[in-house]
DNA sequence: CAATTGTCGTTAGCTCCCTAACTGTCTGCC
DNA sequence: GGCAGACAGTTAGGGAGCTAACGACAATTG
């Protein structure tokens, strides 16, 4: 996975939570989008309205996963995978938005400096940090994610109920057909000897 | 544009005809996997295949649109642009490549450097380099595509063909309006004052 | 003919991704 | 108690995008 991939998706029922404090979230437009994206990445326009206000993919889903953190009965835009509330550690922040550790301390490193996190060592395990958000980063997610949803809600409008439907469906399968080839043991008994991906 | 994107896709002659040269070349399968690629970019099974090779999109894309000239009457698995056969200027390579003339550059300075290119000045317009494939080059394609014609074709195997259909469909509408979105001059008359997006 | 304008390729400096290797810390087993 | 192994975060180095700006050259135009 060399891109930034999204790995877990919110379940429908969170986009409808969602869309009771962010009018502006289309669930199914919402929902399509999520897929296309970790179907493909960025493909262009969503980082477009992201990097105009100086924010890119990456720092995005950092933020998001933050987010949680902040807001616990808000949002699950991105899938909940551990699911608890509270400051996150960069590994925990790595696996959620599947990239590697070492890339996560360059994402935080970036966002510290910007004023958008804060690193705090863990009292505890003295091998952790703990990453929260600021209050501006807050401040930022309340600003911008309205017309983040707008911009993937009109994207999406080409596309009627129906077809957002399928198109997930459609993706769904390749995504699943590409994980298990990138990792053919993972699906079933980790026993068996990864028989030839060709 | 921030990541590497095709922009004008094979008609499907184009694929049924390159089919007759690789057999294991599936023209729905291959046509469905290039505008996934297309409406999502890299979403990471072929740049493992890839660079398990030590190659990477971009630089694949480079040799693939360079290939033409090589084998005018074979695969214009990239979508013939310019279309008349012979070398090509980094410039032309960029625009084929969707990238800037910069990345470009670098692109074939590794390239270069790894002996797949070679770069010459043209003789009539002093500004102008051409970029040659090396033998070197032509003899890694020709190793190198009939796996990855089936890989994809592995990867598109869990659609139907009318699922692929579908999916080609639904991406192209997507496309095409994000491509709207990002310039929303350049459909109709340039006049207007590029409107408010949201 | 001279001057402006535009094009081509490159360079410099940035972001964001990767892998590999390192340091410090915890854990578990003897 | 003490040491081997696992794990967290970082560092170092590289690739591939981007923008902005440059020098060299070509084309247009006065």
């Amino acid at each position: 996975m060399p891109l930034l991939l999204l790995k877990d998706l919110p379940r429908y029922e969170c986009l409808l939570e969602s869309a009771k404090e962010f009018p502006d979230l289309d669930p199914s437009a919402a929902e399509a989008y999520l897929h296309l994206l970790r179907a493909g990445d960025a493909f262009g326009v969503s980082e477009r309205n992201l990097d105009a206000h100086g924010i890119s993919q990456g720092r995005f889903c950092v933020l998001m996963l933050l987010w949680r953190s902040v807001h616990p009965r808000a949002p699950n835009l991105l899938g909940a995978v551990g699911a608890e509330a509270g400051p996150r550690t960069p590994a925990e922040l790595a696996a959620g938005a599947n990239v590697t550790r070492a890339t996560m301390t360059g994402l935080i490193d970036t966002l510290e400096r910007d004023g958008f996190v804060k690193r705090e060592p863990d009292p505890v395990d003295r091998r952790m940090m703990s990453v929260r958000l600021t209050p501006k980063a807050d401040k930022f997610l309340c600003e911008f994610l309205p017309g983040h949803f707008r911009t993937t809600a009109k994207l999406m409008g080409v596309l009627t109920e129906a077809e957002r439907k399928t198109l997930v469906r459609l993706l769904t399968k390749i995504s699943a057909q590409a994980a298990a080839m990138v990792s053919p043991a993972a699906s079933s008994a980790p026993t068996e000897p990864a028989a030839q991906a060709v």
